[in-house]
RNA sequence: GGAGAGAUGGCCGAGUCGGCUGAAGGCGCUCGCCUGCUAAGCGAGUGUGGGGAGAAAUCUCCACCGAGGGUUCGAAUCCCUCUCUCUCCGCCA
């Protein structure tokens, strides 16, 4: 969320930002709420001091034993004008919020501008891609094949976009977890913590999700909970309404949940294979800085990040989001692609974003410098480190042989009890 | 699920029969003084949000004592609802 003082100040911004992000809002609304409400709310404040006075001045005369009926009957007149007016301030205090809420952060200056994911920037290319010298499979018949994926299962039992993994398979997902936790927190130094993965509507309205983005959710019937869709939720809001020691920032968390979306309006878009899924795992990066150093720990935050595709030895590239692209609470997002050779394109496998002081404000989340008056928000930080299930894709792709087997990353032998490769155990 | 206790400022903690209590006291922190260092000591200051004035230091007003509602001229203090925490019992792991 934006200041509302910020916002007044810099209407012609915010134009500016709304455009970009391909939006736009009332800002006329708004500068005539905005304007009426300072107007009541001064002659609330007038009538609040009068009535202070005389209930003072009553105090004293009933203390001296004089007859106070004249003033109580008047200030019973004032309470009601103060009623009357403190209800037409709380309806444009509701009008204001609901507006500043639906408002996205404003781009950072760096944030290239454009209209859409074809307007992204290419930052850097790391790696190459493989070659094969035989006729290469997608991960989902790869998967099948090796019986460590089966999708038509987890159909029956859940859905569709659910996934379900064996053996192999399942030990992979888990070895990777393991190994980017122990790469983030003994390498790294983020501290490892494991949230409540159902969080309440304030938490998720806190991150930016709500109330624009609800149908993206799960929300449980019959309790204002929602499963998460990124440990970003509840990690977040670890510190919200806490004042933080200067000197314990910056911040690091990390984060292994699964991660549960709707996944509403992306019908027929990567139906098969774990790409999307409406559950899946993920390992999240988490931090809280100084504003002044936020866009520096952006960049380690996204190092961070791509050390996971480095040690995995898979190729990628990292695109920094434009204006048209940008998630709603982000000033500045970078995406990690990692390359996959079934379908020769680079998927999005992580996005590390400075959030700014958006969802620091929206969570009450502030910080007080030594020796300086007053409290500061801080600034949030989180990026992918990495999405889990796509990373298993990537492997299983990048990794197959042409017998049909899977190596295994250098990285991750020692997580898979020492196997070189995956193949078909026959089950 | 049953019974009880509680929720106050960065932290701990006091608030009498409702009225100079935005809130005692302590800790912490900041600035100054002092002892050649350190420890201790002394003095002053130190909540958040919002409105208004001022170039600024600052001044002033309003709100806030878990959240929401009510009673009252006036509520941290009384009443109602909710949330959370703690203790005991039961149940489950």
């Amino acid at each position: 969320m934006l200041e509302i003082k910020f916002v007044r100040q810099n209407l012609s911004l915010i134009e500016e930002a709304l455009k970009n992000r391909n939006t736009t809002a009332d800002l006329d609304v708004f500068q005539q709420c905005d304007a009426e409400r300072r107007e009541i709310l001064a002659q609330v404040e007038a009538l609040r001091y009068r009535r202070n006075q005389v209930s003072q001045q009553i105090a004293e005369m009933k203390k001296a034993g004089k007859n106070t009926d004249d003033l109580v009957k008047e200030m019973r007149e004032v309470g009601e004008s103060i009623k009357g007016l403190e209800k037409n301030l709380a309806k444009l205090d509701e009008t204001l919020s609901s507006f500043l809420i639906r408002i996205p952060n404003i781009p950072h200056s760096s944030t290239p501008v454009g209209k859409d994911e074809k307007d992204n920037q290419v930052v850097r290319v790391v790696g190459e891609p493989p070659r094969f010298d035989f006729e290469i499979k997608a991960h989902w018949d790869i998967g099948g094949s090796l019986k460590i994926l089966d999708f038509e299962r987890a159909a029956r039992i859940a859905g569709a976009r659910f996934p379900l993994y064996f053996g192999a398979g399942a030990r992979l997902e888990r070895a990777l977890i393991n190994f980017m936790l122990d790469l983030h927190t003994i390498r790294h130094g983020y501290t490892e913590v494991l949230p409540p993965f159902i969080v309440n509507r304030g938490t998720i309205t806190n991150t930016g999700q709500l109330p624009k983005f609800e149908e993206d959710l799960f929300k449980l019937e019959g309790w204002d909970f929602f499963l998460i869709p990124t440990a970003e939720v509840p990690v977040t809001n670890i510190h919200q309404n806490e004042i933080l020691d200067e000197d314990v920032l910056p911040v690091y968390y990390v984060a292994f949940t699964p991660c549960f979306r709707s996944e509403a309006g992306s019908h027929g878009k990567d139906t098969r294979g774990l790409i999307r899924q409406h559950q899946f795992n993920k390992v999240e990066l988490v931090k809280f800085s100084r504003p002044e150093t936020s866009y520096e720990e952006l960049e380690t935050l996204t190092m961070n990040a791509e050390t996971v595709l480095r040690e995995l030895e898979l190729p990628y590239r990292v695109i920094s989001l434009c204006t048209g692209d940008l998630g709603f609470s982000a000033a500045k997002t970078y995406d990690l692609e990692v390359w996959m050779p079934a379908q020769g394109v680079y998927r999005e496998i992580s996005s590390c974003s400075n959030f700014e002081d958006f969802q620091a404000r929206r969570g009450n989340i502030r910080f007080r410098r030594k020796g300086k008056k007053g409290t500061e928000l801080v600034h949030t930080l989180n990026g992918s480190g990495l999405a889990v299930g796509r990373t298993v894709a990537a492997i299983l792709e990048n990794y197959q042989l042409a017998d049909g087997s899977v190596k295994i990353p250098e990285v991750l032998k020692a997580y898979m009890g020492g196997i070189e490769k995956i193949q078909d155990e026959n089950r």
